[in-house]
This record gives structure tokens, C-alpha cells and sequence, in this order.
DNA sequence: TGCATTATTGGCCAAATGGCAAAGTTTGTC
DNA sequence: GACAAACTTTGCCATTTGGCCAATAATGCA
């Protein structure tokens, strides 16, 4: 079915989506290194921390980070390490773009 | 630095935010079989050949296809095929996504 | 119970995104 | 040059996103 193709799709897209964005990736290479806090994590990402927050339901509703309520602090932890090796590629991808910009301008 | 850490993630993330978005990864899809041109790739994705043509605009600007005309065509082709490795682990976010869902319902 | 601490939610706003249609560009053909 | 074909760009619009602030939980402690 083709409706199914798409379905699926959009279903990688949402969770290639939700790491498209610099804090959030930010608080996922925070939480490679093992579990974290709201306030940590909002410290590092240096937004408020209501901001920060709605970055983790997010990366939460996507299913790539786990909550655990401890007391009054809520901790973090990564459920897909394996998504920290795309940096490899895509850092590739960043040092193509820099060899093509320099064959341009040669 | 820390402003320099910003940048490398903002960096890395506007690579990723390229790939979140269905009908690009379709169009990524596609090209992991060969280049391509602007009108194939038109049908496959089922969209207006404009709306296409921005995504595949986004999709160079990036840096993760380049382009090759050829008479009054345009072929794109995958520079970065390491992309396509992406899926098995965003299909393992899914998965373990569902077993979630199902724990709730049990 | 009252109050502080930690985190989430709702309200609001500016900016970015994605879509189509229409206009513009480039190439090939007559 | 005129016309068609293949793309790209521009314009416009509706929707989404990301940010802070203020308000609302939830927990811990005196």
C-alpha cells in the first residue's frame, strides 16, 4: 500500500525531527554520559528551564528519552544510544559541505 | 568555548532537521537507488513538482545531495549514503516505542 | 498546615515551515 | 526567434515551532 510507505515515513520523520534541533541535542549528548535532571540539564542547554522541559516531552513523546520521578527532581535518561553514531555521518556530511565550499572559491 | 559547542550542534542540527520531514526521506529513499530526476522524483512523492523542488533545494543546501543537469533535466544524487544506516535505529526507537505503548495497555 | 523546591502546563507572540499557484529561467527543437 | 519541456523562484497563506513568563502541580520539610 503506498498509504502505508508514507505512514511509516512519517513516523521516522517525527523522531528524525525531534532531533533537529541544537538544545535538544545538546541535552541528548548530556544524557550519553548517563542520567540527568531537569536542573542539569537546564544549566547546560542554558534556556529556562520551562523551555528545556518542553524540549524533554518532546524527546520523551518520540520515545527517545525515559522520565524517572526521584523525590522532587525528575531524571532523564537516554533509551537510544545508537542514535549519538549518526554524529559520525553527519559529521562527514559537514566536512564535505566545507571541501565543496572550498573547490567553489577556488 | 562554549558558544563554539552551540555552533557545532546548531550545525548538526540543521542536518537532521533536513531529514525530518516525510516526504524528503522519501525522496532520500529514492536516491539511495540511484540519481534521479526532479520529475521522478515528483511522482514518487505525490506533490506539487515546486514543493519538491524546495525540498531538494534544502536537501543541497545541506549538503546531503548534489545536483547534475543534463539537457533540460536535473539529477540529484545521495552524497551522504551513511544516512541510510540512520533507519535501523530510528526503527529500534519505534519498536521499543510500541512495547511501551503495549506495557501501558497490559 | 504552610512554605520552599522542582518541574510541567498554558498563554502568548515572533519566526520558520510546507503547501500550491503563478511567474521566471534554462535548454532543446522547429 | 518562437514555442515547449523541465525546473526553480516568488508570493501568499495556514500551521507549527520555540521562546519566555505566569500559573499550576507534586514533593519535602519545618
Amino acid at each position: 500500500m503506498k498509504a502505508d510507505r508514507r505512514e511509516r515515513l512519517e513516523a521516522r520523520a517525527r523522531i528524525l525531527k525531534a532531533l533537529g534541533h541544537a538544545s535538544r541535542l545538546m541535552i541528548l549528548e548530556e544524557l550519553a554520559g548517563g542520567e540527568k535532571c531537569v536542573a542539569e540539564l537546564t544549566r547546560a542547554v542554558g534556556a529556562d528551564m520551562s523551555t528545556v522541559s518542553k524540549h524533554l516531552a518532546l524527546l520523551k513523546a518520540v520515545g527517545l528519552v525515559e522520565d524517572r520521578r526521584q523525590g522532587s527532581q525528575v531524571f532523564y535518561r537516554l533509551l537510544a544510544p545508537c542514535v549519538m553514531g549518526f554524529f559520525d555521518c553527519v559529521e562527514s556530511v559537514m566536512a564535505s559541505q566545507v571541501q565543496r565550499q572550498i573547490r567553489l572559491v577556488k
